[in-house]
DNA sequence: CGATAAACGAGACGGTACGTCTGGTCTTGTG
DNA sequence: CACAAGACCAGACGTACCGTCTCGTTTATCG
């Protein structure tokens, strides 16, 4: 009974990553990415896209999905607080570069369209999200963050001045200098 | 020589806001916003809108400073720290309301759109991002956050955490109690 | 080794015909009729369809020859000229009627595919033209019309108009007085 | 404010005859003819098209017209009689070549499509109905033409005929014996 | 009485065209 | 001469069928 071509999924998924330029700089923005593009590119109908995905931001969800392979890993090998300012340092990096643009316009079309914010929620930020909490848990059982700070707060303050300058900094504001103050000044607190 | 005409600039920019549902929630999302309704509704060519704006990302633009005026006050007649848990407190429930779904597509339009973006951090951005760079130096001379903290650091750390919330949160996340913890954490500082 | 399936061709055949209404008026038109839409009807694979049928007017043509019958019956109790008379009516009546549709439409797919035409002349004009020059002849053999006249041009002069008139005709104009005009004047002969 | 395109209007016109090879053989279909080719050989958008013509029979039917001028005339300095036979051998001439393949199309478009029956009636039948009909008064007058017989009758006796043939005779069938033999016994009648 | 080969249902697939829509430009006529 | 009205080109949208092509699953002869 006519099962799921594979090989039709990956061109799609393939050719979406390339037509968006591998990780996003020199190609297209995914406002201008065409379901027709994709199509064409991969070798398909049209129909075939429509059959699988509902619309374009999740083929693009999951064509990234595909290609971004749990990067930015997490030490478990040294002190949390120090696998902490690493892992932020990594991501500062990540995003920095041509990948930040993917994701930046992933969240952009999750501004108008709920159900694509759900999914990129679901499957990329909850990860990550998930694994800073780790982190942090772990800082606290080590006994290096405060037993009484919401894992999930702790998070937020940490992480989330990156994704500030991802969506609203001028280009090049993602130094390895903002990472490293971000993290101490999160730590220390602001008070005296 | 006929000159610009101001009736008509107010009527594309109101026209604007109506159909974004004045403070965006139950109209159109910028997306869906068309150069053409706006033409329609304001009873204005779309030759003249061109005329005047590059595209609708500035129109938009445009209408909502005209229409958001100094919300969020900071209050000055309370010491710093004060002023500060209210002020986050503020704009956490402005953006908790529909004007948060139009700045949360403004910043999504500038993901597309670098002249958008540049355009919404100097016309908008920058004005809260200096005011609360001067809350937290007010705070450094009344002595109760520390001197060496560079405001902007401090800002972003405070301030950050909503905004990704508005971008990235489940609808409803924007909460009081939210608000109070992350000034909370961020003041006292995560480290032990 | 299988062979065909004789409740799967009546399956085809009876949803055709029902689709397009039996006989035609009500349903859908043969242009809107899709293999598709039969097949589902029929609970039958597409590609059973295609197995035995070059193509949608072959269907239908079939469909068509199973349901019609040997409608118009040509009267050999009465003098042949009364037959003649007596089968143009019937004739004209039944293309009033909702199988003149259905016949329109197959001379209309005739227009595009020559194998459509030349099998519709085949499989049931040739029929009817067999018999109207049967009738001619017999009333030649009456001494009611004049032998030198080529039977085939006979028919065609009282023939012709009513599918003219089924062809391009206003709706309701193809009436009993119409029947009795045309014969009469291709009898009598149109000169002084 | 903005007036209709001439030059647009013609280019589709004439786009669209040559794509039906001017009078229709070498070409393509009226049913294989696509709105698409159509207004990219135009070099005009497909919007532009449905903007001024419902569908695409009407754009075929307006080609036609605007390609066909006055052909098959009626002579006026010869006997009615005279002239009737030498229209009915011009009609048939014409419908032999490919202008036949066009009109039957276009009637076959007709079985679908009410309005551009009505339409194809208007613009083109109803002339010609006209023509022929004015021609066997002419006749009659003459006193070649029995006065009582209607002339719209004996219009579709001579006529239909043809018409028959171009729609459902196999090729070739239209030829000038054929029309002179369908004249003669349309004249004589069919009785002894 | 299996083996086997065709016919079958289901439906995925690459294509093509549909008719609608919006964007941004250009033209015409009016106040 | 700025403006409204709106025609225009361009081309993507999502839908519908086309006809071809696997897939397993019956089903009936034939060895």
């Amino acid at each position: 009974m006519a099962q799921r071509n594979e090989a039709a999924r990956q061109a799609i998924l393939d050719s979406t990553i390339t037509l968006l330029d591998a990780r996003g700089d020199g190609g297209v923005t995914v406002q201008k990415l065409t379901i027709e593009a994709i199509a064409k590119k991969a070798g398909v109908s049209k129909a075939t896209i429509y059959r699988w995905w509902p619309n374009k931001a999740a083929v693009v969800l999951d064509a990234f999905i595909n290609e971004h392979l749990g990067h930015t890993p997490i030490r478990s090998d040294v002190p949390a607080i120090e696998a902490l300012r690493s892992h932020v340092l990594s991501v500062i990096r990540q995003y920095g570069g041509p990948e930040g643009r993917l994701v930046s316009q992933l969240i952009a079309e999750g501004q108008y369209d709920p159900d694509a914010l759900e999914a990129f929620r679901e499957r990329f930020w909850l990860d990550r999200a998930r694994a800073a909490r780790g982190l942090i848990e772990r800082a606290q059982s080590e006994g290096s963050i405060r037993e009484e700070v919401d894992p999930n707060i702790a998070a937020s303050i940490v992480y989330a001045p990156i994704y500030q300058r991802l969506l609203l900094g001028a280009p090049g504001e993602l130094t390895d200098e903002f990472a490293e103050e971000v993290v101490t000044a999160a730590l220390k607190g602001l008070a005296v």
